[in-house]
DNA sequence: ACCACTTATACAAATTTTGTATAATTATCA
DNA sequence: TGATAATTATACAAAATTTGTATAAGTGGT
């Protein structure tokens, strides 16, 4: 059972005759009485009764002329579904992103992409610099907006930097460096740090050490909370200090201050992370997306990072 | 799109490799390889990301295996469907009959042909005779139960005598000839005729003219209602007196009188009629019915017809 | 660097489908 | 009643399509 035989089944059926069927498929008469005698064959039933006057359908006939009529209008759909998805009209685009760093853009990017792509389903999914890597590699995400991936994932993926965050210092209201506008890491050295636990985000991680490090000390860790949120719980109840991308202020900061460091500090830049051989039409569109905003995304964090 | 196409699209999918694909469907790699880019040419979009270590499926092609594994599936339906209605488990049959001749045996017949049918829908039309011819001739019924077909048509249709009923007399209560329990047609001579309409039933009305002629008059018909009932109310009425089968003292005969005739009639038989050529299964199952139930069917009707 | 395994391509072979010619049947019309 | 026109079925050759074989090219793992 075929689809072509099944058009040639229908225009029987509709036209009421092998000769007109054959007319209206462009095809020939033996053709067309071949097609149907083999798909009686086939399925074992008779599917008309004809004499050189008169074709008529039988009841099996009828059967088969509704399911067939289903199926070809369902492969008919079938073809406009996908060709949509093939050009990204239709489809699905799952983005990974690192909360606080995205917060400021993120939802005004996702609804300009909405709007322009209503029949795209948009799924969002916060998750740590680990977890967006790793989800990433395994195709679970299709764009992640995080911080630069590991080198041996980085010749897989494109990326580009979106805006460049930098390392500030959180203290506890109190605290005895709070009078301080503006501070030196080597200020930090004696006091105990809280930070984010090192699986989450390792580059981070090593990045404050190493900055610590350079400083002439090493960061006396007490805790490595499993969420942001809960590093500024940590230092707003007291517990210690914590360096940390200036984004994170973004967060409920209650307790905490902020305090920029006089130091010189490796950026941290937010990329937008797509694997090339993967991208569907949508999700190379909301990359365009956002390259085109580049511009309006770094004042905005500029202004509030 | 072919069916055949959607099969090995399918199994590439879901063994996520062209040579598994090939191996499970007892085909060669190089003929999966073509059907899958020759499919992706029709649409117009790739539905597999294929390196030689990975075989991954597209936006598209994910669009495509949940719409070519329901076409799949409804193939495999209709083939189910279209079977079983040519073998008669499934189907419908569309039984016309004259209502009072059938009265005290057709239920049981249905119910017997339901039961050992289920999946074969029944539809009873009730018509007058002329309704039946027609019906029957243009295919709206697959078998009727009712007087034999006009000589046109009777050499299309398989008939057989189901049993054979006789013309008797209705007088209204308190007629003249009330009190005779059997009477010669020549009796009536002098009475006003109601008789059934004659587009209804040609036949029975030519033939109760006949009979009266027989007897040495013309009868009198001073109206022709569209129904029996009406008849044997018209009769109930006084309005006049009536010969009929009689089965039709099946219906409602309050106020009325019925007498046998004395003289010899023709008889008047009911007869099941199918069309061979057109006769589906469900249809010869139904016919085999009657003709085997033709000994109790008879039984009945010559005690209570 | 090699091995094992994959997909893509080229071309010949096999299969399937189509088209032409023609037979057989049947309603219609003179 | 016989001729006509129109229909479907069949046989066989031609065309088109599909398949299989051989082989190239690429990639991850050892």
């Amino acid at each position: 059972m075929e689809i072509r035989t099944l058009k040639t089944f229908v225009a029987v059926a509709n036209l009421k005759g092998f000769s007109a069927a054959a007319r209206q498929l462009n095809m020939v008469q033996p053709a067309v009485s071949r097609q149907i005698s083999e798909l009686e064959e086939e399925l074992g039933v008779s599917l008309f009764w004809r004499s050189t006057r008169e074709v008529r359908i039988t009841a099996a006939g009828e059967t088969l002329l509704r399911e067939a009529t289903e199926i070809l209008a369902q492969e008919e759909r079938a073809r406009l579904l996908v060709q949509r998805t093939g050009t990204g009209e239709l489809g699905r685009l799952r983005i990974g992103f690192l909360g606080s760093a995205v917060q400021a853009f993120l939802p005004a990017l996702v609804r300009e992409f909405s709007a322009r792509f209503p029949q795209i389903q948009v799924s969002l999914f916060e998750m740590t610099a680990g977890e967006l890597a790793e989800a990433l590699m395994a195709g679970r995400l299709d764009v992640s907006l995080s911080r630069p991936l590991p080198p041996a994932m980085a010749d897989r993926f494109e990326s580009w930097d979106i805006y460049s965050d930098r390392l500030v210092a959180f203290l506890p209201e109190g605290h005895a460096l709070a009078s301080e506008p503006c501070l030196p890491v080597s200020a930090l050295s004696t006091h105990p740090f809280v930070l984010f636990q090192r699986d989450g985000a390792p580059d981070l991680f090593d990045q404050v050490v190493s900055v610590c490090n350079a400083a002439g000390f090493s960061p006396d860790i007490l805790a490595q909370p499993n969420s942001m949120q809960a590093v500024l719980i940590a230092v707003g109840s007291g517990l210690g200090v914590t360096l940390a991308p200036a984004c994170i202020a973004q967060l409920n900061t209650s307790g905490c201050l902020e305090r920029p460091l006089s130091d010189q500090t490796v950026p941290i830049p937010l990329q937008l992370h797509v694997r090339p051989d993967r991208a569907e039409a949508g999700t190379q569109a909301f990359a365009a997306l956002v390259k085109g905003g580049l511009g309006s995304i770094r004042k905005i964090m500029g202004a509030g990072g």
